[in-house]
DNA sequence: GTTCATGCAAATCGTTTGCACAATG
DNA sequence: CATTGTGCAAACGATTTGCATGAAC
């Protein structure tokens, strides 16, 4: 077995299975530290390397921002708000044709892609 | 005058200007050393953030790369070679009407979106 | 001669790693 | 008991900053 069972693990995926907001680790860290007094955050950042590497979350990076992370595995695309930094998922679907369009413009090879929309969140517009 | 003129920042705007590339810090830094044996990384760095903030270079964020930089102010997308990491622009047209179609979704104000293509360059592929 | 540019070293920020110990299976 | 998880501190890479000196205007 590669893996054992860990509490502050099961805790990571379980906080980003319920929330829409895309946290960076030292925020995880900060919403466990109440049941977790002496969490450390290296065992944060290790989980959720270990996470993303079984594919139970994603590493979101996004402009200016450090590393975030979620749990919402089908592909999709992110609104950053340019006021207060909030990052939403954005209910359009993903427009696999762009891949091709591309492909047929170069001699690339074009596997996916990842759009990054710049706004203003509902809260702040 | 807030600017006086300065041979590195002028070498290294015009070695963003000859270059398809999209450099990093770094390899301006390593590019420029031998005709500036004496140049700092620090003053590549500061020349850079003038650059950008004077709206003459844009700098590039990507997956899991340093930043990068370019000359190119037309909006445009990206992509990336996931094996050789080459970052190269893609002669795909910016659609603007995405901006559109995410403010019709949701309740955000959209301005302006980015798009990073993942694949294999020419070279590569 | 005032302001901006530079080199250098130190500081910062986000993230990773080494190591000794604790928990899991 | 063999292996994985953890805390802590130290190391790390990219970038920024403070400070004293040098160049531009």
């Amino acid at each position: 077995m590669k893996y054992k069972k860990s509490r502050s693990r099961d805790l990571i995926r379980d906080m980003l299975d319920h929330t829409v907001d895309h946290p960076t680790a030292h925020e995880l860290f900060d919403r466990m530290r109440p049941d977790f007094p002496r969490l450390s955050l290296a065992t944060v950042y290790r989980n959720l390397g270990i996470l993303v590497e079984q594919g139970a979350i994603a590493r979101v990076e996004l402009k200016g921002n450090p590393e975030r992370y979620e749990s919402r595995m089908e592909p999709h695309y992110h609104l950053i708000c340019e006021n207060c930094g909030a990052v939403r998922d954005v209910p359009v679907s993903v427009d696999d044709e762009l891949d091709t369009r591309v492909e047929a413009a170069t001699d690339c090879r074009v596997t996916r892609h990842e759009i990054q929309f710049f706004g203003l969140c509902e809260s702040c517009s």
